[in-house]
RNA sequence: GAUCUGGUAGCUCAGUCGGUAGAGCAAUACACUUUUAAUGUAUGGGUCCUGGGUUCAAGUCCCAGCCAGAUCACCA
């Protein structure tokens, strides 16, 4: 049994002498809605003749209460409006315990009614609905966090404790408005990008999460069993593999929402499972797709906020095509001063010390690139900007440069010194993809739990022939971060990933 | 994984030098028919994260642990 505190025990009380009053506290029938709160604030005039037969439902979050009439104040999925009830109108006969009782006393904050009533304004001005009858839809049995707005919208007792709010999720969403938005925002960003990606004639697919095999990007695993097939599996950390085979198969372009995981650290910009769209289309390469992200994700912003500029943080970002474009060279000579193109890889380190770039000696020439290019320049892009031509070692799947040796033809869109895409022209050739896959086996041996495994049936598949395609990732998370403003990927996930809260009881 | 910060009423937070546990909102009771962070009066509400230790005495000091956040490490 639970230990219940005074004011659930009240209210526990309170259900109790609903019953009695022969209310049903949780009624079954339909209560058909016709009006929501923000489109009666916003449409309603003084003396429009709409509004004068409005049925609406949500939560009741404050009474106040003054003898024989009240004000309350309605939430629902739009958002609140105020209630005025009258004591004689809501009970029109003698007994005026619907009222006296039954609303003042039994009704709790939280708890779902639904009212009859029409528009109209208060004395002071404020659009209201003046309630004819109401109707208990379900009794709340828990106390909402109180969070009040004074006048000049200053929040008092914010429900803000993180924890909290991660945890229950639901009572976040009920009282702190901001958060719905959030929510409200990331669902418009998905919809933009399949809307601009449906009106190109790609085709939103489904590939595994449950992979014998994972592959197409560098990160370690979850592991699972399945019983009957009695086999290991692993969800995947990517779902490139999958659709490029579909591409082998002759669709002219594929993408797919993909929920990925991977077993690695969490942090502000890291949940175990996360988002990511991929992107592939035949006949393209990483320019062409350079050209498909700057318009997506420029029209992205505009579908949110109605402009190309968002401010995130201290920094206003703009999103108007076109991006400013760096070769990763460039970027690290505007950065540094120093111009790397040249240098063997001892060269590298010492610019990498001179630098105060932490390195290792296991560390090739690749990845010494990026090293520098991670530590002097990723943070200092704050507008959208492109960084292309990649050092060959850090990207397996993708094609070697035909004119640059040792680079590949990929490029990062980077902003507010974050990653937030990732393409390249795709490797085709399978004699190179399988040497690819042989030298990342060899780093696996070394030690490197993140080097790639080698996919047979992927190869198997390049075999057969896989026609020049261009393809993408993009962080979505990471992306909702960016366009709602927010500081922690867990502001954008509903339920983020947190350790088992203690049990209940002893 | 490391460091720092925090965990006290349903919520937001105080809590001095170690000496009976505090406020606002919420709740309860009464009053009040156009208020709006409603108001007025009164009342109730605590496993001070958990477990040890020091002490005559611990929310407070010490140790260990749990949970969270930030930073770092790791990680596209």
């Amino acid at each position: 049994m639970q230990n219940l505190s005074e004011q659930e025990l009240v209210r526990r009380d309170n259900l109790q002498k609903i019953i009695e009053a022969g209310i049903e506290p949780y009624p079954s029938a339909e209560f058909k809605v016709n009006a929501h709160a923000a489109e009666i604030k916003s449409n309603f005039k003084p003396g429009d003749t709409t509004y004068q037969e409005v049925f609406m439902a949500g939560r009741l979050m404050s009474k106040r209460i003054m003898g024989k009439g009240s004000f309350a104040e309605l939430q629902d999925a739009s958002g609140r409006i105020q209630l005025y009830i009258s004591r004689d109108e809501i009970c029109p006969g003698d007994d005026k315990t619907l009222y006296n009782d039954v609303f003042k006393k039994y009704m709790d904050l939280g708890d779902f009614i639904g009212i009859t009533g029409y528009a109209f304004y208060t004395q002071v001005g404020e659009c209201s609905v003046h309630v004819t009858s109401l109707t208990l839809l379900s009794k709340s049995l828990k106390p909402l966090p109180v969070v009040k707005k004074d006048d000049e919208g200053n929040v008092h007792d914010a429900f803000n404790d993180p924890e909290q709010r991660y945890r229950q999720r639901y009572v976040d969403l009920i009282v702190n408005e901001h958060v719905k938005d959030t929510f409200i925002k990331r669902t418009k960003m998905y919809n933009s990008m399949r809307a601009y990606l449906n009106e190109r004639g790609y085709l939103e697919v489904e590939t595994p999460i449950l992979q014998p095999l994972y592959g197409g990007a560098a990160a370690r695993p979850f592991t699972t069993h399945h019983n009957t097939l009695d086999m290991k599996l692993y969800l995947r950390i990517a779902n490139e593999l999958y659709l490029k085979r579909l591409i082998v198969g002759g669709f002219d372009g594929v993408y797919e929402f993909s929920k990925d995981f991977r077993n690695e650290g969490m942090s502000r910009f890291h949940n175990p499972e996360f988002t990511q769209i991929e992107l592939y289309v035949a006949y393209k390469d990483y320019e062409w797709m350079m050209n498909l992200v700057e318009e997506m994700v420029e029209k992205v912003a505009m579908d949110i906020h109605g402009t190309t500029q968002v401010q995130v943080g201290e920094n206003t970002i703009d999103f108007k095509r076109p991006w400013k474009r760096y070769t990763m060279y460039e970027a690290i000579q505007h950065f540094t001063g120093i111009d790397i193109s040249e240098m063997d890889e001892t060269q590298l380190r010492a610019t990498a010390a001179q630098l105060n770039v932490p390195v290792d000696n296991t560390m090739g020439k690749g990845k010494l690139i990026d090293e520098i290019f991670g530590e002097k320049c990723e943070g200092q892009l704050i507008q959208p900007t492109f960084i292309t031509d990649y050092p060959v070692e850090m990207s397996p799947l993708a094609k070697k440069h035909p004119s640059k040796p040792g680079l590949v033809e990929r490029f990062e869109a980077i902003c507010n010194g974050k990653e937030i895409a990732n393409s390249f022209s795709e490797l085709n050739d399978p004699i190179d993809q399988r040497a690819r896959f042989e030298s990342q086996l060899e780093l696996g041996k070394r030690g490197d739990e993140e080097a790639m495994t080698l996919d047979e049936d992927f190869l198997r598949a390049l075999e057969y022939g896989m026609p020049p395609t261009a393809g993408l990732g993009i962080g979505m998370d990471r992306l909702a971060m960016i366009m709602t403003n927010q500081p922690s990927i867990q502001e954008v996930l509903f339920f983020p990933q947190m350790k088992a809260e203690k049990p209940e009881g002893k």
